[in-house]
DNA sequence: GCGCGATATGAAATCGTTCTCATATATTGG
DNA sequence: CCAATATATGAGAACGATTTCATATCGCGC
């Protein structure tokens, strides 16, 4: 079936059916024929003979650095439901955190594949500057805030100076468990905040009482286990995410810690484990599914809309004080 | 940069760059010659163009109800790994547990979007039936058994049973907290796995001691309270998921009921939450990830091997005897 | 030295659309 | 009543590749 096998059918010209499809110029008579006639055949034009004609491919890429993390998951969820609404599909790019994957995927994307892409980034490396910089089609940073792009991230500064600062208010000696700061968002910016907040409250953290470790639960036990072998009197531990701070968590009930009382423990991101484990963990809620909406939205805009301004989103927090840190 | 300006820098014809691309007879020096023009102008030949020739797109649709879930997010890693190592891109529609829309991407992937389709289903309606049983391009069903069909699911039945007798032997008054049994694997499955091993050990689990719930925390939460409200003997709850059963251990706690003392607690699916709270919880472990790539690794065998056989492949399990049930 | 298969190349058709032009008719305003 | 405009249609040229067909040369065996 294709167009014009269509136009025979209705006794018109492809020409005419191209236009009926596209809301053009057609007569009351031919519309109705045509109409007809598509839905006896069931229809459907080729994407691939449009997309070769009009040069969009009603495609936006989607890279990221594992699908199999809740909040990158959400942020898909988001991205799906605006995208999906706006007639676009999602070609997605599961790179595993490999940075020379996120690279090819980047080149690739470019060409002719999609009209757009979103780039759920992790590490920024000058390859990465130097390739988005010189990109061919629209790009939204989603996770990470790059000046002078389009992009969507979160306040990880403030929301960790927030939460350090209250949970500082009975903190003697203070501990830091974060990851790579090679990641600006979750390794350098959640210290940065965390930093600010002892500054603020003119308290210290030693380089001894901090760790920089893996996104994982393993890793955040083995922290925990060296950080209070090397420290004992360590009273607060900040860790750079829910999972870290769950395996830290798991270290201390192992060891008969009690938590809040004798180590208060925070985590970031506000996971469904950390409100489920007890005591229940102070976490920053980062709203991942709505940045993932917004970086949709703003990626049909500069798709749709020639005159399109470029934005930088930062999304707001909640902080979420439970039971793992001392009142 | 298209194929004939190519052909003219490298002073050949069109053909014979197309040759070159897909290894057809080219003499060594044009070959050279080619070779040279394409790396230094970064050609890249159109998607569009080819697929548009070819009828081939190189992209597999992956419908699924819920891409922010433990279990989907892992099979899409799974499918990811292998349909990215064979060339294949992802495209993805996430159907948010919506029945019609799923049968919008059934009904429009098929059409020329892309070659193939996993359909990682949940309840299979009629209509569902109908469009997968005249289906235009290979399918493969995952996380559920279609008699006829290609597909990867897990064997609920055996798996239920197996941890139901194991849980039975110290069990009196058993409850059960499932899920809609439309939904074959989880809901159907699962539940005649239990009633199979009751059957088995001769014991019973009465109507008011069953509940049939919604895939959520809260759900289980709840349910155990009428539960337990209902019949306080009860001392072994078997839940149809690991998320239900965390709902229910909540309620649990929170009654200062012991586990596995008072009431033991087991669920499907060994999430991560399960393994980490306290007492953790006994459950079943499904090979998510490996069945995507099963399934992925069955879609290019039947897009690449014109022979190849349709199989249906019923994954393994693991029984995860943890703390929450008594030994 | 001739025929045949292997190697090598290009012209032109093809995939299924959209879009520009050319052209025709209907409608409107002065 | 006529020019200007709006409405309506079709012919045919793109888009950028692959593939068929025709043709040419080469090497080899007999």
């Amino acid at each position: 079936m294709n167009i014009n096998e269509i136009a025979e059918m209705a006794g018109v010209s492809r020409a005419t059916v191209s236009r009926y499809l596209n809301n053009g110029y057609v007569s009351k008579e031919k519309r109705e024929k045509i109409r007809e006639v598509i839905e006896k055949t069931g229809y459907q034009p080729s994407t691939q003979a449009q997309t070769l004609r009009t040069r969009k491919t009603k495609l936006v890429g989607v890279i990221l650095p594992k699908i199999n993390s809740d909040s990158v998951s959400r942020m898909v969820a988001g991205i799906s439901e605006v995208l999906n609404k706006n007639n676009y599909r999602i070609i997605l790019a599961n790179t595993a955190n490999q940075v020379e994957e996120e690279l090819k995927y980047l080149a690739l994307f470019q060409e002719n594949q999609v009209d757009g892409v979103i780039l759920i980034g992790t590490i920024f490396t000058k390859r990465h500057l130097k390739l988005i910089s010189e990109y061919k089609v629209p790009i939204v940073i989603l996770g990470q805030k790059l000046e002078g792009y389009a992009c969507v991230y979160q306040d990880e500064l403030h929301a960790c100076q927030d939460l350090m600062e209250k949970m500082g208010r009975t903190a003697k000696e203070i501990a830091y468990v974060g990851v790579t700061q090679k990641d600006e968002a979750a390794g350098l910016g959640r210290k940065k905040g965390f930093d600010l907040a002892l500054k603020k409250m003119g308290k210290l953290c030693p380089a001894e009482n901090r760790k920089e470790i893996a996104f994982q639960m393993d890793a955040g036990y083995e922290a925990a286990r060296e950080l209070i072998e090397t420290n004992p009197g360590i009273d607060t531990i900040f860790c750079a995410t829910d999972t870290i701070a769950v395996g830290v968590f798991v270290y201390l009930r192992e060891q008969n810690i009690a938590v809040p009382d004798q180590i208060q423990l925070a985590g970031v991101g506000d996971t469904t484990i950390g409100r489920v484990m007890d005591p229940s963990l102070t976490s920053i809620h980062y709203f991942y599914k709505t940045s993932g909406k917004e970086a949709a939205r703003m990626m049909v805009e500069l798709l749709e809309n020639t005159d399109a301004v470029r934005k930088e989103i930062q999304m707001g927090y909640e902080i979420k004080i439970r039971k793992s840190t001392r009142p």
